[in-house]
DNA sequence: GCAATTCCTGGACGACTGTCAAGCTTTCGT
DNA sequence: ACGAAAGCTTGACAGTCGTCCAGGAATTGC
């Protein structure tokens, strides 16, 4: 019996544990994959380290070699998936050439996702919910949601920029819409509704334009306050690392 | 020893049955308001029926007394507080003269709720995630969820009128930009962040009046599919009972 | 090929869960 | 006032949970 290899290895640099390190983290991602799996399909509130064990290759006890507790593996996976999400749309941003096509392209890829990743989304909703109760969440459930933000904050920049316009909201505004439209498009989509992801695409077409500031923006509700945002480049998708 | 009470009730109408309804629904109404507060303070996953009852003057069986089960308890629960929500609004949709007053009490009413009622409000977003994998609840939140809408509309398609324009959103759109504001407010203020309800505030003026319909919307993101929604009067806030 | 280390298994633990039923107390109709 | 019904308490039940640990299996360094 040694110390826990969890604290054992991140305190020696040994220059041997290379190797060990690298297969130690293999097998950390492998294990949360098995977790995401499991957590995708029963949600937070259902899913136990031994139903995670099962939709693996091991045992429940290997969990906790790996894992110190359950929190930090769940916390590890949400993260790991969502490493993926925030460079999903970079490459339309990239390649489109005119506004229109980048609208288009946005929604038919969000449209994607919903139809494709449908359960990989709840689960983080539900993760972003549980933040709102377990403080040890929060911290984690905010830095992800931030890198969604400039992500989405990458395509309309760059959506303004085309169009030779200038954005009447901020970013969190920005990513605020079109969280909530994804929101809503699942929530219905999940019910069995088939036409959800083709309406998300086409409401999100429309709501990108949408967030162009107008010159003639109706009198009633403008003050002084409001603001116009710039569409300043933004940093590629490098700025999710391990805090 | 009876036949359950629940079924026993709701079986026989009988003509002196009629004061027992009253004390059953009414009981049921004190231990959902027991249950609410437990909720909101624990959340879905760790809330469990002896925690519910230790926030009651009743003991943990009772609650199998009024309720067939812990899902019933907690929809009841959600159905009973969000009945409240979904007409909170709606006076200042009715006293309203002018645009720009709607909107700015409409932002203010939005940031109050997020002041005053963040942890009732943080169990909706958590019940809603959980119909995202029970399905037991995806009838009820989808219900709920649509009277929001409903809602939200009422709001929006006053204001178009004042405003003497017309709506560029579906209601769809409309509760889901909305929705969308409030929840990353919301994370925002439980992580701390006390700018968050003056955020909010700001940022529904300036969304309001984003979704009036612009003549001279930018030429890049409009198809000939885009729809103006008309400013169609709509029933006041009676569509929420129990189907 | 041996010993040391790492990796993994499977069982055990105490705590907690939803559910239920036996029986006590209170209320109510007559 | 008395008996029946309703309302409520208490304890028990069969599971499940996260966690931990003793020890077998596999791998590694030499």
């Amino acid at each position: 019996m040694t110390a826990q290899p969890t604290e054992a290895i991140h305190a020696g640099a040994d220059r041997f544990s290379r190797r060990q390190v690298d297969k130690f983290a293999e097998r950390r991602a492998q294990l949360a994959a098995s977790a995401l799996q499991t957590l995708s399909e029963l949600g937070y509130a259902r899913t136990s380290l031994r139903e995670i064990a099962q939709n693996s290759e091991f045992s429940h006890g290997v969990l906790h070699y790996y894992f110190s507790d359950k929190n930090e593996l769940i916390i590890h996976c949400v993260r790991q998936y969502k490493a993926e999400c925030v460079t999903r749309y970079d490459e339309i941003v990239a390649s489109c050439t005119n506004a229109a096509e980048l609208a288009e392209r946005f929604g038919a890829a969000m449209a994607a996702t919903l139809r494709d990743e449908a359960h990989m989304h709840r689960l983080w909703y539900d993760m972003r919910s549980q933040a709102l109760f377990e403080e040890s969440f929060r911290a984690d459930v905010r830095e992800l949601d931030h890198g969604l933000e400039q992500m989405i904050w990458r395509i309309v920049s760059r959506y303004a920029e085309l169009a030779g316009a200038v954005l009447a909201v901020s970013p969190a505004v920005a990513y605020a819409v079109f969280d909530g439209l994804f929101q809503q498009s699942l929530l219905a989509h999940l019910t069995g509704d088939t036409s959800s992801a083709g309406e998300l695409q086409r409401n999100v077409q429309t709501v990108t334009a949408g967030l162009l500031l107008q010159h003639d923006r109706a009198a009633a509700g403008r003050t002084e306050a409001d603001l116009e945002y710039s569409a300043r480049p933004m940093a590629p998708p490098d700025s999710l690392e391990r805090t």
